[in-house]
DNA sequence: TATTATAGATGTTTAAAACATATAGATAAC
DNA sequence: GTTATCTATATGTTTTAAACATCTATAATA
């Protein structure tokens, strides 16, 4: 595992919502991307419809960081697929997301916040009500 | 201005926090990019020191847009320095920007609970709460 | 006059996201 | 029985915000 300060997931440097709403599917029950891709919507990220391009990196990038393992899956209908399921370093992971996030959640809020504030000035200003000069 | 849905600041690939947290500066006051760039970090988005090309370019990129406008002034000490406003088109494009962000800090919101229900499962799962097989 | 602070600008690289398309087995339709 | 559709995975290309690195120029000060 990589340092908190140094992990991935704390450059914030994009959105990167697939990561973590992978590993957190993953975390309910392991299944395959195609699954993945269906049940993504459900967390709210993206208004688009999930590009499966993505979902399928984002498995096999977070495979090569030991986050998630996977095995083939010949059983059931249609063909072949790929279990996979979140190793303890990807549980890991998931939770300095979640610290991320959470963060990012306090960071949105300071800003409607202000935002709000700063409105209520200009209505204020406009309707002549601070105007003094 | 592009149509709510159309909006650049819809699409949400990337975080863009630049463009609404220097918009939200400006609509507090108009100001130059050096002191936009020493005020972003109170707004808590990015860990790392505000990069000064980046304000710039997103200052010259929103005003392309008719977001902001600027003048030349060259009144104070030190080198002439570009004084920004935000426009009414640019009130409006942070008015979408705020509900982007809250509709974002709803997914978030949504995510860390389903992630903590999850987690709650998994514990009462190991300590055989819930195991009956 | 050499250095530092202020102010703005440009160039390059990186990587997530967006968009497009390809492959192939299983199943249903005709 | 061959064509079409569904299921499932995979790869290729383009776009663009962010990150990183420099560069210019004026004003202040040491």
């Amino acid at each position: 595992m990589p340092s908190k300060k140094k992990c991935s997931c704390y450059s914030q440097r994009q959105n990167r919502w697939l990561e973590p709403s992978v590993l957190l599917l993953l975390l309910e029950a392991p299944c395959h991307g195609y699954e993945i891709i269906a049940r993504l919507p459900e967390l709210g990220f993206s208004q688009s419809p999930t590009d499966p391009g993505a979902v399928y990196r984002t498995l096999r990038h977070m495979e090569e960081n030991d986050f998630v393992e996977s095995v083939w899956d010949v059983s059931g209908s249609g063909p072949a697929k790929r279990r996979y399921t979140i190793t303890a370093a990807g549980c890991e992971h998931l939770a300095l997301w979640a610290d991320m996030l959470a963060q990012r959640r306090e960071a949105i809020d300071a800003f409607l916040l202000r935002l709000n504030k700063s409105l209520k000035n200009s209505v204020q200003e406009q309707s002549g009500i601070e105007a003094k000069a």
